[in-house]
DNA sequence: GTGGTCTAGACCACG
DNA sequence: GTGGTCTAGACCACT
């Protein structure tokens, strides 16, 4: 699992972590089951205060991406992924709707932002299917 | 214009202002040319600090979403909207990313997350067409 | 507010945090909307660090007995308590159930734990009614 | 007696066996004199380490739930299980007390927490009178 | 060696 | 001055 942080972005480090290793998850490069570094190890690897890490871990533990197998260490939650709840929809939609209305302000047709939409989904979910 | 505020969500104020005017705008309820409400003014109306709503303005302008006239106040920009640059599109889609991220691994289909994007993009298109 | 810490005890000084604050609002020593200190604020008051305090209000946060406002900084949840969710009973259930468990072992009768259940609730409904 | 352990539990295994052995004793599963496994063995039997399951024994030895003979092995304390202390009830009392807060914020009616916790009683005395 | 907790001190964004 | 983020270093409980 390569992780590519950027320390100038105005994303928190530990956002950036949570939205890497969802990504890792949704492209299948990380697997149901399948250990995570230790938070020392990730946190050193990566050269951030394992602090910065076991926040984005206890975030991922929370919404159940993640889970702490007191023998196994962390790993991919092996029951599969928390599902579509009200919450969740509600938090989408409203991540997705000023990134829509500036979209429509700057003169995007529904198909080119359904189109951007797509290729992204097509993006995550091809990624390094064949390489590990 | 009616402005609606969550003083608990995590996003900053100025950032709910600049997003819910674009929407205004993406909506056609603002419409180029059109003034919006002084920096005063629209700080006392919304109970917040002057800096806030400031801040929210410089945004837009930078964006040249808005025109701060020394005389005729601030308007929505009668050019017309900025376009679809370069930077944009990549900053929509390093947005785009984490959301669908977390979408696929919700387990949600392709055709799903296009669906919610499209009902967003009606829902803010359709919005109060006749009622200010 | 009265916090009293006990150095000493097993559990997190922020769960000791956290469940006096919970016994404050159970008792109607703190009602909802009122103030919070500031994380600052408390710490130094009770002498332990910011980062414990902070612990303690973002659980708090989380399970939405308190919320933190950007102007009136941290109160006591307006909108009232979270519900008995099922969550919620699943948790309290599993914390019950070895309580109990020794209990019987211990040869308390159902009455007698009844009994002491109902001692620990009036104790707490009834706590400073009239003093602050 | 079978054991049934959450690794992902943010309780530690040995408490958790703790909880188990006591609730076996509660519900008449586990019967005063009777034998229990081997450290050895109920480790190897439920797969953690040996040092978990010699805490969790060393720990119900010192409440004198269970006795340890060097040559006739663990057993259920055969002279009748610990009573009814002070040092027990108050921390059986300080167990309780959190639990009841939080009930109580969250709009529980004594008589719905009672019945929480006659459930309870109930559960844990019929449970499997029969089978083993 | 693991995660969890606590402290201390620093910087920044926000209002 | 507020909460939020990050770092650094320490101790402990658990396995």
């Amino acid at each position: 699992m390569i992780i590519q942080l950027d320390m100038q972005s105005e994303l928190p480090i530990y956002t950036q972590l949570v939205n890497q290793i969802i990504e890792g998850i949704a492209s299948g490069r990380l697997k149901p089951g399948e250990p995570l570094p230790s938070v020392r190890s990730l946190a050193s690897d990566i050269g951030i205060n394992l602090h910065t890490v076991n926040k984005a871990y206890t975030l991922l533990k929370q919404d159940e991406f993640i889970l702490v197998h007191r023998q196994k260490g962390v790993v991919i939650n092996p029951d599969g992924m928390p599902g579509i709840t009200k919450n969740y929809r509600n938090k989408m939609r409203g991540e997705l709707k000023p990134i829509a209305a500036e979209a429509i302000c700057r003169g995007m047709s529904r198909e080119q932002l359904l189109l951007e939409v797509e290729r992204i989904y097509q993006e995550i979910t091809q990624t390094d299917k064949e390489n590990d």
